[in-house]
DNA sequence: AAATAAATTTAGTCAAATCTAAAAAATTAA
DNA sequence: TTAATTTTTTAGATTTGACTAAATTTATTT
């Protein structure tokens, strides 16, 4: 029922793997945890062993039930830290990720549930990426962009989905961060780039690339 | 510069302990960490590699300067998430050590700070006890204790200094806690109970045990 | 389909942090 | 001031998670 952080780091890290193959590989996992395909398959015998995920030798592995149930735990509580330091401290988007890196691995259920109130039950990290609720859950429907949103129509900001220190810079200029209400008024085919409101009054113009990295929460 | 959860939980409790006698014994803290005598050796060994204490074997042990910074450090983290965790997330003041015990070992300067700036820059735990500053500075100042403060003098709670649920059960029903404004109304030399006015309006009595226990800040 | 290359696993080490059992030092008591 | 007791340290083993190097399995070429 506890883990190792070194045993929810490799839960952690099939789990994302997998979402793009149905399977990952030792060599995959190995680079994505910077360690050797050795110390990967002694780790596979102990999780197996745990029965968190299915390993048989040369064929590669992928988490059960048992296993996406912590792995979504963990992420639970990576992504509520996440959302913690952006909203509550004042991180920025690009700083988040490996603080929680570390506050990912305090367990305490009674913690992560008291938090998640505390923050108003977050649907979205500052990364726009679903929240697990206390159940597990997680709202597997793709993120809406603000290029689908139509002329118009209010939105909010839930998030960026990319991280660069780049584009944080550009929209803390445009003074667009989580909350931040949008309505486009224009969009320009030339280049696709897009006339917003945002806020109580600014107009600005913003790009295609930019936009297609804003993420949109429909209740406004 | 970093230390394992391990290394820190040696230091902190040296820290606690010295406090009381100038030097620590290998028994005494082999009792308090619920470790084995052999296991104390081998880690002081370790430690007085890393120039953090003194140690001569059979003399026992007392952090340096060095250590005692890192103490603090530790002590300073702990502190902020009780009080984090009471006054932010609504934990009880029995229940806030357990999970600090866990959270002060992510030694992320940036996040102890931010964090204290979030919370107000607290000066004492929900126990009552000093927050170290950013610099390590504690206030040594011995703690004001509720029947030191003169009748008719508006006064308020910083915490107790006792972490008992029965106690906290008790406050609980006078709702006394972390913030109340308190005035004492009058006092009994008979068995030195203290009729109070609490909160609003609220009038009660309490015994000189409970008196004792609850801490105060002048600043009111 | 054999030969080569790549991926994976096994075997054997290592460091950190713990333990038990035995030895050594310090303390207390007779 | 010896003897007995307690405290502390040493020596050797264990567990976890990592490593290197060698062996094995799978995949890719020619």
């Amino acid at each position: 029922m506890n883990y190792s952080v070194s045993e929810e780091n490799y839960i952690k890290t099939i789990f994302h793997l997998q979402k793009k193959e149905g399977t990952v590989t030792t060599n995959e996992l190995a680079g994505e945890l910077k360690t050797r395909p050795a110390s990967v398959t002694d780790m596979m015998k102990k999780l197996k062993a745990k029965k968190l995920l299915h390993y048989q030798p040369y064929q590669g592995f992928r988490l059960n039930n048992d296993g996406t149930k912590v792995a979504l735990a963990i992420i639970r509580r990576h992504r509520l830290w996440e959302y913690f330091l952006a909203e509550k401290l004042k991180f920025t988007w690009d700083e988040v990720h490996e603080v929680a890196e570390e506050l990912e691995h305090v367990s305490n259920k009674k913690l992560i549930d008291k938090l998640d109130a505390f923050l108003g039950y977050p649907k979205n990290d500052p990364h726009g990426d679903p929240i697990p609720d206390a159940n597990g859950k997680i709202d597997t429907g793709k993120k809406i962009r603000l290029p689908e949103i139509p002329l118009h129509t209010p939105c909010i900001v839930s998030g960026v989905s990319n991280q660069s220190g780049e584009i944080l810079e550009l929209l803390e200029h445009k003074k667009i961060r989580i909350g931040t209400r949008l309505e486009i008024r224009k969009k320009f085919d030339f280049d696709e780039s897009l006339e917003i409101k945002s806020g109580k009054q600014t107009i600005t113009t913003i790009s295609r690339q930019l936009a297609e990295n804003i993420l949109i929460t429909h209740e406004a």
